[in-house]
DNA sequence: AAACATTTGTTGCAATTGCAACTAAAATGT
DNA sequence: ACATTTTAGTTGCAATTGCAACAAATGTTT
């Protein structure tokens, strides 16, 4: 088998890696200006959002987040120490840790997203049509995410 | 104006993003099973190998692989010390290094990619036609690059 | 029930990355 | 030519991440 990728597909693979890498260098970099916590706080407290009770367990988190668990127990420590957390403890499993999203967690999420959007909006969606964005949708739906 | 993202945007966003982070933690994960070094390593040396000469100033490396300048120097010396880069002066600018890839540093970059190659194809390119690849080409080609 | 294996979360140590201050050379201004 | 500013690269220190060993609870086997 021949161990190359044509020239279409390298512009496709290489083109992913580095929209991806350059799109959220942007974000961190806007982020730090307006004075805020990396995109990794983001990532948390808007999967704690995204549920019911406003709360995840751990290994849940580190599911949601694509986090190795010991990344978890860090990330989740800073969030607590500054009040955008808190725990809970998990009575259907004695292992288990409850992270809690609070007001103040609720209310970082939210002044994150504006620079969040400004970037996605402006560098990356204004490029597409409504056509295109559902050609990506589908397309990046396609990866087995499992493996 | 309306600081939300409709459902289809997104999907292309997130999916964007998660599509590379997972392709790239198993691109990560082949390379480690196979002790290999990490795929940073893969984007100096081919970066280097593209070019006439092999070689390529710091601050160029940085500008291909979209590193800091202190994680240039760092990764060079790491590099250095195993011995896939040697340094070379730079006569035409007296600030300037270049790092020169080695024979051992092509037959590591060869290495490298066959696995990375594994990766990106059965998990990737697989999963599309020839047309959709110029697609997703195209789509990635127009995010600007710069600012 | 007892023994063993797996899962969940934590932690010490090492490696990597970020930040800011620094040196030296080149470019620019006067 | 001289002073000033910018660029290229380095380095010490702090923060983050990776790794591997660990503890405690749950699951499984016999």
């Amino acid at each position: 088998m021949n161990k190359k990728l044509t020239e279409i597909e390298t512009r496709a693979w290489v083109g992913l890696v580095r929209t991806q890498q350059i799109l959220l260098d942007k974000v961190e970099a806007e982020l730090k200006n307006n004075r805020f916590p990396p995109l990794s706080w983001y990532d948390v407290l808007i999967a704690l959002e995204n549920t019911s009770e406003g709360r995840l367990r751990f290994i849940e988190i580190g599911e949601r987040v694509l986090l190795k668990k010991y990344n978890v127990t860090r990330l989740v420590h800073r969030l607590e120490r500054e009040g955008h957390v808190r725990r809970e403890i998990c009575t259907e499993d004695g292992r288990g840790i409850y992270a809690v999203i609070t007001k103040k967690g609720r209310k970082l999420r939210r002044a994150i997203w504006k620079v969040y959007y400004g970037v996605v909006q402006s560098h990356f969606i204004s490029n597409f049509n409504k056509e295109e964005l559902e050609k990506l949708a589908d397309y990046f739906g396609r990866i087995k995410l499992i493996i």
